[in-house]
DNA sequence: CTAGAAGTTGACGCAGCGTCAAGGTCAACC
DNA sequence: GGTTGACCTTGACGCTGCGTCAACTTCTAG
């Protein structure tokens, strides 16, 4: 008993270019190829397509299946390592959720995307500073660290460093000098507040690696116009950045 | 202040290649090109790139954070959209899972694969016959059933299918008639057997359609081989379908 | 002036087929 | 024996979001 390749795909429920595409990956060969080029397929073919589609409704790719039908591995380790794949979808996926939800309801709570400028350079350029510098790990603890806040917490912390803003603001509009003592005590609650995030070397004590972290964050407020904008115009920024860079030189 | 795609590609952490494909599916368009073709980008377009990789990291599509930008949504529209999609997608691999589980636990309880035929022809072939001939409703109806029944259920399912393949071996080879007594006795307990599986016409009472059911699947054992292999020979599959259409004609 | 870094535009690859397109075969009917 | 219509074949593009060469031009620093 033999099938073409429409009769097959009609009992399978499935096309006739799936199983040509089955052919092609050398997954389903058919069992005979008439000099028509017509393919043919016999009950061996059948039991096959039947395993593979078994697996497929399962969800496996068609290179594991290969695999399981090569005899590489067994079905059942198939499986497991399929549902460990599978979990690890579901729990990634479930992340994302929490992840969009949270945004979500930041942007509820009134959070205009364009007032998350601070924080997402913050997570962006300082990112790559970060990561560069001190490595990806450091990175990751600060942004858990941020996630991990609630929203109440995100918003405290964003009030602290737009009054943060707003002071340094106001000492640049007063042409008092970088090196002034009131623009180096700014300076100095700059520090402070960047040692509260976990990860950075000013949080673990590494005192020389604060000091180029300083200097480089200092010099970011020039180089990005985003922080550029945020202290009114560029003479601002660099106010910032000078005050920051005379502190991590001389008080650190 | 302009960037050069690298500039810009470092900074955000993404690469290069990846901000010629903004432009080039329009996401992103650099903010100037220069006579050269070098493409520079201005702060509009990096705090747009900012928003593009904030919905990026939340999973979003980029036809989906084009609309985003282009106003068509509001940006918590989008992210609502998103929850409901990743949801679903969720949900779907959880049902997945447990499908896969499910498959495990039967491979495990010792159910090899081949001993699935009976039943994957159940569900394969006879799948086309029952939506062929009875609406695509039909088959859902007994497919649900037969994945709603626990393992245990299952394999009694099973045992008294193989009871029955068994009594019809015995029978073929003892080479009474068809139609004889015996031979009709077991076409009954056949359709019974049958009967049990909601959605099929017989469980609904449909008389004219059961008969048709009962001769279409009596043909089913000669023309499919995983079925004429597992009554033993063509010879013992061509008794069954005989005795079980001598039973549909005469008895029904 | 030259090397090297960085820019450009193609184009393939991946996963699993869906979907034309263009053309050969086969079974059946007139 | 010719026509028709159903079914077969091999290409090839499309989808998602870029990674990764390849081949070539342009800028920049010594």
């Amino acid at each position: 008993m033999e099938w073409t390749i429409q009769e097959l795909a009609a009992r399978a429920g499935i096309t006739s270019r799936a199983l040509r595409h089955y052919d092609r990956v050398g997954l389903l060969p058919p069992s005979r190829v008439g000099a028509n080029g017509y393919r043919y397929y016999d009950a061996t073919a059948v039991a096959r397509l039947q395993r593979i589609l078994l697996m497929r409704r399962l969800g496996m790719g068609l290179p594991a299946i290969a695999e399981v039908l090569a005899d590489e591995v067994d079905a059942r380790d198939g499986l497991r390592a399929h549902i460990a794949a599978l979990e690890e979808e579901r729990d990634r996926i479930e992340r994302q959720i929490r992840s969009v939800r949270h945004t979500l309801e930041a942007l509820e709570a009134g959070a205009e995307p364009q007032m998350d400028v601070m924080l997402a350079g913050f997570n962006d350029h300082y990112k790559d500073e970060v990561v560069s510098r001190w490595g990806e790990r450091a990175f990751q603890v600060g942004n858990d660290w941020w996630h991990g806040k609630t929203l109440d917490e995100q918003r405290a912390w964003k009030r602290a460093a737009e009054d943060l803003v707003a002071a340094w603001v106001a000492a640049a509009k007063a042409g008092i000098s970088p090196t002034s003592e009131h623009a180096q005590s700014l300076a100095a609650r700059h520090v402070r507040w960047l040692s509260q995030i976990p990860g950075t070397p000013t949080a673990e004590g590494d005192r020389e690696r604060s000091i180029e972290m300083v200097k480089g964050v200092g010099g970011m407020f020039v180089e990005d116009p985003r922080f550029t904008g945020m202290y009114e115009d560029a003479a601002g920024a660099r106010f910032v950045r000078d005050a920051l860079q005379a502190y991590a030189r001389t008080r650190m």
